[in-house]
RNA sequence: GCCCCCAUCGUCUAGUGGCCUAGGACACCACCCUUUCAAGGUGGCGGCACGGGUUCGAAUCCCGUUGGGGGUGCCA
């Protein structure tokens, strides 16, 4: 049990795990673990979330798999907002009761023509001192009071508002059922949170809430608001016309340490990282030095290249082990894995996310003896000069008796080469055509190798064929 | 409409009055290395939105303009 300030982490459950979310868990949980806090969870279940426990399980996966796991003792949750309805209902009867709310029975139709009367934006105070009680339709508000509010925001510094542009606001509707602001604020309050971090754009309906901290007779937490993620467009990310479910880069084969050290960098920059030329920093340091105060003011867009730069990075720091573990999880079951194995640290290095591995290694788990799919501009390149024939046809002659070792292959590529006095760049794209059906892969020599000398071979001599070359016979 | 926030290379940022000839990262370009492609190395391109102040001195402080974003429901 933690003793330490009280973090709060509240997503909406929609089906999807948003990446600006992910980022606002990760401020949280840096914070609540360097400070001997509490990283609290709430889930804010509607009647739609309800019927889908796997959308809360979505959030609690998603944020396991950025580190933030529900294991950890700074961790604490999941709580259910609808847990807490009846507190809801009794902070507006408090409300109510304090004289810091009225009802009132306006229709919103209504409501729209006095402003139109009376040349307001908004709903006017009309039944403010009406003295009207609970019953069907009526709808209880909150009597904002005169002067102004000012939110201390740590981001941001002090923001002040005039209370006089904040119309007395629904707490509870016509049928009785608290709004979510409300909810929201009784929810804080019953969790005893302390430190409020949160994007941006909870900023404009922060001094009302401050407001019901207030009228409640609580001390107002702490706010912090975050710049907001955007795409391209300088918009919000939304969900319909960007990617932004982390999900859907889990699945791509993005690394969780790299999304992670990626978000921490959008709005903020680790100390050091200038110094050191590299953005790339363990989450250790980025808790031991993540404060609210050096964060940003300005929105963040978000960018998949450089988190797939970043992605690359992070697989290239694997331990050869690791990378053969983890890559291996990306191929289908029935390809061997220890032959894998062998090629495993020539492609390490050539990757962006592990969902390219297959591609690049699909040649060496072709069943033996099936054709070798071409590609046509890759063949079309390598088999255009006309010495490309020939050389291969000796280059069957010269592997047959080969140790069948990548250096072997390499020199006797090499010999044969030197007769049609053509450089090893140009050399081997037939050879690689010939036996990946590709012009780009991983290293050749140690692709042959891998490959075996007879289905080598076998290749070699279907290419020459398909060529129109004459092949020599392979010995059995 | 009203309210709030924001403004440094294409992008993410460092910068809190002199250390700035504005630094780094990603991207891009060139060269080197090289067994294709990468990786790595070296170098390059590229920015303080604009206009007024304040000051000996401003990317940094103030005001305004412009531009962008967000909020403003008996949605959450």
């Amino acid at each position: 049990m933690t003793t330490g300030p009280r973090f709060r982490f509240a997503p909406s459950p929609t089906g999807s795990f948003h990446v600006g979310g992910a980022r606002t868990a990760l401020h949280n949980w840096a914070l609540a673990r360097r400070l001997g806090g509490t990283f609290v969870l709430r889930i804010e279940d509607t009647d739609d979330a309800r019927n889908r426990p796997e959308w809360t399980q979505g959030i609690i996966d998603a944020l396991a798999w950025i580190g933030i796991s529900a294991g950890d003792p700074h961790f604490e949750g999941p709580h259910l907002q609808s847990e807490y309805a009846e507190a809801h209902i009794a902070a507006a009867h408090k409300l109510f009761a304090d004289g810091h709310a009225y009802y009132c029975d306006l229709t919103g139709e209504q409501i729209q023509e006095r402003a139109k009367e009376h040349g307001l934006s908004g709903y006017d105070g009309h039944s403010r001192d009406r003295g009207l009680g609970p019953g069907t339709g009526h709808v209880l508000r909150f009597r904002v009071p005169e002067g102004t509010t000012v939110i201390h925001d740590l981001v941001r510094g002090d923001v002040s508002f005039e209370n006089s542009t904040i119309e007395d606001f629904v707490l509870l509707r016509g049928n009785g059922t608290p709004v979510f602001l409300l909810a929201n604020v009784v929810d804080d309050i019953e969790m005893r949170i302390t430190d409020v971090v949160r994007a941006e754009e909870h900023l404009p309906n922060t001094p009302k809430q401050q407001m019901l901290w207030e009228a409640l007779g609580h001390e107002p937490p702490r706010w912090a608001h975050v710049p907001v993620l955007v795409n391209e467009q300088r918009k919000k990310l939304s969900k319909r016309r960007d990617k932004t479910g982390l999900e859907l880069y889990i699945a791509d084969g993005y690394l969780a340490d790299a999304m992670v050290n990626y978000l921490m960098t959008l709005g903020w920059t680790p100390p050091g990282a200038e110094a050191a030329g590299s953005e790339i920093v363990p989450w250790s340091e980025i808790e031991a030095a993540f404060r609210l105060e050096d964060v940003t003011h300005s929105p963040a867009f978000f960018d998949v290249k450089k988190l797939a730069a970043f992605n690359g990075d992070y697989i290239r720091m694997m331990s050869p082990d690791e990378f053969v573990e983890r890559a291996g999880q990306e191929l289908p079951a029935a390809w061997d894995r220890n032959r894998f194995a062998a090629i495993a640290p020539h492609i390490q290095e050539r990757l962006t996310t592990l969902r390219e591995v297959p591609d690049k290694v699909d040649f060496l788990f072709w069943p033996d003896g099936a054709a070798v799919e071409y590609d046509q501009a890759s063949w079309d390149k390598a088999f255009a000069p006309e010495w490309a024939a020939p050389l291969l046809a000796d280059v069957i002659d010269a592997y047959g008796e080969a140790s069948w070792t990548a250096d072997d292959l390499k020199a006797r590529l090499e010999a044969v080469m030197a007769q049609y006095s053509i450089k090893l760049g140009k050399a081997q794209a037939p050879v690689r055509v010939a036996v990946t059906g590709r012009a780009v892969g991983p290293p050749l020599f140690e692709s042959l190798e891998v490959l075996g000398r007879e289905e080598t071979l076998r290749r070699l001599v279907n290419a020459v064929s398909a060529a129109g070359g004459d092949a020599p016979s392979v010995g059995g």
